[in-house]
DNA sequence: TAGCGTTCAAACTGTTCA
DNA sequence: TGAACAGTTTGAACGCTA
């Protein structure tokens, strides 16, 4: 196979044995391009299956093809892929048409077409494998998420008069009443039902674990809350410096990030409980557990909170509380996040996925590792396919 | 024929030769769409059988056809597959009608009516010859299909008490019992009634045959249902070690195995006893029989161990034997192949078929010779459509 | 026999992946 | 890049009824 392809540069011209692709008698059929043995008509030629495969994509990507022998090669087996330029010459000469090359349009009717063949012939039911899967992240989620925030524990949220936000958002209504609750009670930390939750730290520890009570494993080593919340904002506060505004604070005034830092806070310990529910995620290495939840981390958060957002008015209801993105905003959030992050709740939220799905999401993304070196910048598309929502820093 | 198709691109307004499709002389009649020879008028047009079959095909997929050439393709005899749009609208364009393609429903009407033709001309009954036969296959395999196992010799069966399967099984009930009915026997081989069988050979000399006395031929060289066996058995040890299971058997106890090999043994006795008494088998060279025999062993043996499989209980009902697929697993046998199996067992006794058609069935098996190539694998489909239900190694 | 529908292997698309 | 694969379209041959 590799002394083929040694002795036949460049293209000699004195080769050329005009092919005579008559059936002499049985069934030698051989490529109108390059000589190599035929496989049927392909683009209106007789060729092979590397001139046809070729053609393709030679026509698919518009691509200026040189020649290094003033386009004088003469195309055989062996020397095909020495020179494109004349290989593509070639396949137009001899009357190969892009015109039968199905259209990007055509080629995407086709598909959903072979996806709905499959839908009805193929039964859409999962292996008992499957099932049991989807059960277990769905069991793992459905003790973690806690859709009335019933055990949230905050500082109120302080909500500034004048919008900072430049789109205009429906907020003002809630902020009264929201802030009016918090007054109602007495300590900085308010929490809808009393928990045993120690403000100052969320260790990992598996103390408010109810889910089992005996098998817990270590967990000393997972990344503390308020790690993972300190390197988010200090995110924040790189990318402020970055675009030079980090006037010290003195100017803006960020009223809402005390309650959003505890929102954060209690989502993410939500989210690690999720993580240490899954018996196949504690089967990890410590340091990949780490290493995923870091990753996932922001993403999953968002994925989370897009189960309570609510397109028709824009706010995210979390129990009897509300926000608006007017929120983030005063929190310190840059458009630059928010507007992408917003389309991304927008588009996804309108997909109306089951709460399984948005289980199977989050599991997609917590499995999916980040690349040490781009954990500064978390994840760009986490494998959401169309649904990237973070922009590109 | 190759050359043909090389110059015709874009299909060409100039050679309009406007076919004069008049019957000059005898028959040479034109296609008025792509001017191929025309075989009549279909759908209200002189066309081709190509012309015809687009056509219909067109207008009961409602599909929209694109042309890329803004429509003007001029169609013809071999340019017509490369423009379907066109192609169509000269169709239409020379008249041809969908109307006069029969509805969805006049379709099923006449489907049944030829169903009930079928029915009144072609007698249901089947020939003399073919009730011959149903005969000869039901009579051999009446008398060597022992429902009642009456004669089975074996070793007692040995339940683990641990369940190895990982599906749910009602064995635990009939556990017990059957290994109680097994301490009620004195030797380690039992017997329902008395035989004169001996216990170590099954030698295929028709000392038992009780069909026909004296006209027996020469058997010695039949395959030994010792070889059978240990056959089956080294194929379960190859795929043992291919899974890479192969710890020597210390940590996994097949605690079933001495039973089911005694009774895989005594159903291939009985299988062997059903095609010796088939005289069409008989008549065949003895190398033959052996290759069918050993090509169709394991298929029938599922068949015959079909009839007696419960679908409510997922039991095998063997006279006073019952066996669930736990034992199979305690036996050895894998997943991979007894998922297949369990699909099979379910879907086959499901069908409902007599015991006539068992044996109809057994019979195909017999009868469907497997390429020696491929023995290693068994057989792959046997012959029964949608049913196979051998993995594929 | 004319003209419907049916069948199914060959032909020809795009896709995958080493 | 191209061999192997997967899926669709085509049309020659055939079955059936009026
Ligand atoms: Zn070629
Ligand atoms: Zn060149
Ligand atoms: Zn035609
Ligand atoms: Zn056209």
């Amino acid at each position: 196979m590799s002394k083929e392809n040694l002795s036949d540069w460049p293209p000699s011209q004195t080769s050329a044995e005009e092919e005579e692709e008559e059936e002499d008698d049985g069934e030698p059929k051989v490529c109108q391009v390059c000589g190599d043995r035929a496989t049927g008509y392909h683009f209106n030629a007789m060729t092979c299956e590397g001139c046809k495969g070729f053609f393709r994509r030679a026509m698919k990507h518009p691509t200026k093809f040189c020649c290094p022998q003033q386009g004088v090669c003469v195309i055989t087996k062996n020397n095909r892929r020495q020179c494109q330029a004349c290989r593509l010459h070639k396949c137009q000469s001899i009357g190969m048409l892009k015109e039968l090359i199905m259209s990007k349009e055509a080629v995407e009717k086709r598909r959903s077409q072979i996806r709905r063949n499959r839908m009805v012939e193929e039964p859409p039911v999962l292996s008992p494998q499957q099932e049991a899967v989807i059960q277990e992240l769905f069991n793992a989620h459905e003790k973690t998420f806690d859709v009335t925030f019933s055990h949230f524990q905050f500082r109120p949220i302080d909500r500034d008069l004048n919008p900072m936000s430049v789109w205009n958002q429906t907020a003002s209504g809630q902020s009264a009443k929201q802030t009016g609750r918090m007054d109602n009670l007495s300590s900085s930390y308010s929490t809808s039902t009393s928990t045993s939750l120690s403000s100052s730290s969320c260790s990992l520890e598996d103390e408010e674990d109810r889910s089992d009570g005996g098998k817990n494993t270590v967990f000393t080593t997972l990344p503390d809350v308020a790690d993972l919340t300190t390197d988010m904002e200090e995110k924040e506060e790189e990318k402020e410096k970055k675009e030079g505004r980090s006037d010290g604070g003195k100017n803006t005034v960020f009223t809402t990030l005390p309650h959003i830092a505890d929102l954060t806070t209690y989502m993410i310990q939500n989210i690690i409980n999720f993580a240490k529910g899954l018996p196949s995620f504690r089967a990890l290495a410590i340091d990949d557990q780490i290493s995923l939840l870091k990753g996932a981390m922001f993403e999953m958060m968002q994925i989370r909170f897009n189960m309570m957002f609510n397109v028709k008015t824009g706010i995210w209801e979390c129990g009897p509380l509300t926000y608006c993105m007017d929120d983030a905003v005063r929190a310190g959030f840059q458009r630059h996040l928010l507007d992408p992050l917003m389309r991304f709740h927008y588009t996804l939220r309108n997909i109306q996925l089951q709460e399984v799905e948005y289980v199977l999401m989050q599991a997609i993304s917590l499995f999916s590792p980040v690349c040490e070196l781009f954990e500064d910048r978390l994840k760009c598309s986490a494998g959401f396919g169309g649904m990237e929502f973070w922009p590109a820093w």
